[in-house]
DNA sequence: GCCGTTTTCGGCCCGACTGTTTTCAGTCG
């Protein structure tokens, strides 16, 4: 049972708690659960050193059910929740405008006790005819049934990123507005999103409003007052507008980026200060005199914080780095001097190699490393020892022609089954690089494939881990894999671990760069780009690299071409 | 159930919008 296990259970106590109409109980689980998914290291461990009590929101009675959940697996006081409250009832709480007391009025009234009774309780007009229920609730829910049932589940950062920037300039181009913004989760560059926070600033946002609902991909328009407006697109995105005034839109940007989390502790924060923030402003609590507003920097700065960056605004301790002005420098898009993992029509990308070194000097890029795929992997057309010797030849010539950006000769080598790589050692000695990735035998079992990485990180022969943990976001969960052991076996080797840039994969993801970063281990950011548009995917792994605490010195490609290649020779030896 | 530079008890963030109401509860973010 890992941590994400032990807060699945506390989430599930508090959506059962709720939906008993307790009060406060919930909040006080959910803020404990998100605080153990986010530790840097196996509960355990913190258990076994007695300081499992030291992490945020784990209070005694916490503490004893999470070390009984820990050593038996099990929790009888879920057990007994569980008795209490219909399985369904739970997931008829992801329908929108049901909420925990919605829901067990219609388990009450109607018997419901699953979305597919709702759905149809709904379908036959029984709703309408509960206290407090009437014919829009009803034709309301079940329209979010549907929504559900179509879309189901979230959007990658990376689809939800351009759609959104494509509204925001919609907006920007057809109307006049002073300030406007991406907000929410997408802000904090989340891998996956829910829905999209677009918020404006202006002290006459009507005609922006009335534009917003108007967009061409809307297909309905679910909620629209004088500040605030919900739509749905075409294809079940829902997009959400916040308007104020001009002089409260930095307070407002801070509020709508969140997290919640992180906007409770900053409140927190005023509360002791005499103070109270909400999406207007920071305000005197006594004189209710506005003292800032207008920034976000100006807020953080008047609640004697330095400025946090929204990308690690999750309340895992950036609000006390930023009481103590410890705030850490993140990378920066603009520090990356090249792509470490691209594929080429020499396996499965669609380009060739000239085309890639094109897009890399288009990019500004001092060095792009061209990684296909080893023999091995057939199905992608893999390269045996003697088709890599030639394309190196080919990467140096398309060198010559390209005129100053640096091609590295490189392989996405396999990592086999059992630890060796899917290539003569002679060969990968005369790369510039090597990446080493798993694409097979996901399901080994966890002491296996510990063991199988492992190797292939002591073998010497590779400078990067590809896609460490091999998951594909809403497909196909993280192989067995224990993570710390690995990260410590690239410290020791000097190998550094991928951030695969590529949308479904994000990988490492976020919490893990940060335990890269806190053993000393480099990442490289790569976007396994299959055809050049996919370069662009390198803002995605930047993103993930913020998220994980990570600064321009834990980032591989940082460092200029020739740094780079002498870090890279000096593991040649 | 947690937590403490007003508190070891009594708080727990705050506001917009909607529907079904005759003044507000529920949901959402």
């Amino acid at each position: 049972m890992d941590n994400s296990d032990v807060a699945a259970v506390l989430y599930e106590i508090a959506d059962l708690l709720e939906l008993q109409g307790v009060a406060f109980k919930p909040q006080a689980y959910r803020r404990a659960a998100r605080n153990i998914e986010q530790l840097d290291r196996p509960l355990s461990e913190v258990v076994a050193e007695g300081k499992l009590d030291e992490v945020p929101g784990v209070g005694e009675a916490l503490s004893k059910k999470v070390q009984e959940l820990l050593s038996t697996g099990e929790l009888p006081y879920l057990d007994k929740l569980r008795s209490e409250v219909p399985e369904g009832l739970v997931r008829m709480l992801e329908v929108p405008d049901v909420g925990p007391k919605t829901a067990m009025l219609l388990h009450q009234e109607l018997g419901v006790s699953s979305v597919e009774e709702l759905k149809a309780a709904a379908l036959a007009h029984r709703l309408r005819g509960v206290k407090g229920l009437g014919e829009k609730t009803e034709e309301r829910i079940l329209q979010g049934i549907k929504v559900l049932e179509s879309k189901g589940g979230r959007m990658l950062l990376g689809e939800a990123l351009p759609m959104a920037e494509e509204y925001v300039e919609y907006l920007k181009s057809s109307q006049r507005v002073d300030r406007i913004s991406v907000a929410g989760s997408l802000r904090r560059g989340r891998d996956t999103i829910g829905d999209i926070d677009i918020l404006v600033g202006d002290d006459d946002p009507g005609a922006v409003i009335d534009a917003f609902a108007a967009y061409p991909a809307v297909e309905a328009v679910l909620v629209k007052g004088p500040t605030k407006c919900s739509v749905r697109l075409d294809g079940g995105t829902q997009v959400d507008l916040r308007a104020v005034e001009t002089k409260s839109y930095g307070a407002a940007l801070q509020y709508f980026t969140g997290s919640k989390e992180h906007n409770v502790a900053l409140r927190r924060i005023g509360v002791e200060m005499g103070l109270k923030l909400n999406e207007y402003g920071l305000f005197e609590r006594d004189s209710g005199r506005m003292v800032a507003g207008a920034t976000e920097e100006e807020v953080y700065s008047a609640l004697g914080l330095a400025y946090i960056p929204p990308e690690i605004r999750e309340n895992s301790g950036e609000v006390e780095a930023a009481r103590q002005g410890r705030v850490p420098e993140l990378v920066r898009l603009d520090q990356v001097k090249g792509d470490l993992h691209v594929h080429t029509d020499w396996s499965d990308g669609s380009d060739p190699v000239g085309k890639v070194l094109s897009e890399a000097t288009r990019r500004g890029y001092e060095y792009v490393a061209i990684t296909d795929h080893s023999q091995s992997l057939k199905i992608a057309n893999g390269l045996t020892p003697e088709r890599l010797r030639r394309q190196v030849d080919a990467v140096r010539k398309a060198e010559d022609l390209a005129g100053g950006v640096v091609a590295l000769a490189g392989s996405e080598v396999d990592i086999l089954p059992d630890g060796s790589l899917d290539m003569p050692s002679d060969v990968l000695n005369d790369l510039d690089i090597v990446i080493g990735s798993v694409h097979s035998r996901f399901k080994m079992d966890r002491a296996e494939m510990t063991k199988r990485v492992v190797a292939a990180i002591s073998s010497g022969r590779i400078d990067v881990l590809g896609h460490p943990t091999g998951r594909l976001i809403g497909q196909r969960g993280p192989y067995e894999l224990d993570l710390p052991t690995v990260l410590g076996a690239a410290a020791e080797h000097g190998v550094c671990v991928e951030v695969n840039c590529f949308p479904d994969r994000l990988d490492l993801r976020d919490a893990d760069c940060r335990a890269a970063g806190a053993r000393g281990v480099r990442v490289s950011l790569g976007t396994d780009s299959h055809r050049v548009e996919h370069m662009g995917f390198i803002r995605l792994g930047v993103i993930t690299a913020r998220r994980g605490w990570l600064g321009p010195g834990d980032v591989l490609n940082t460092l200029g071409a020739s740094e780079l290649a002498k870090h890279l020779r000096g593991r040649r030896r």
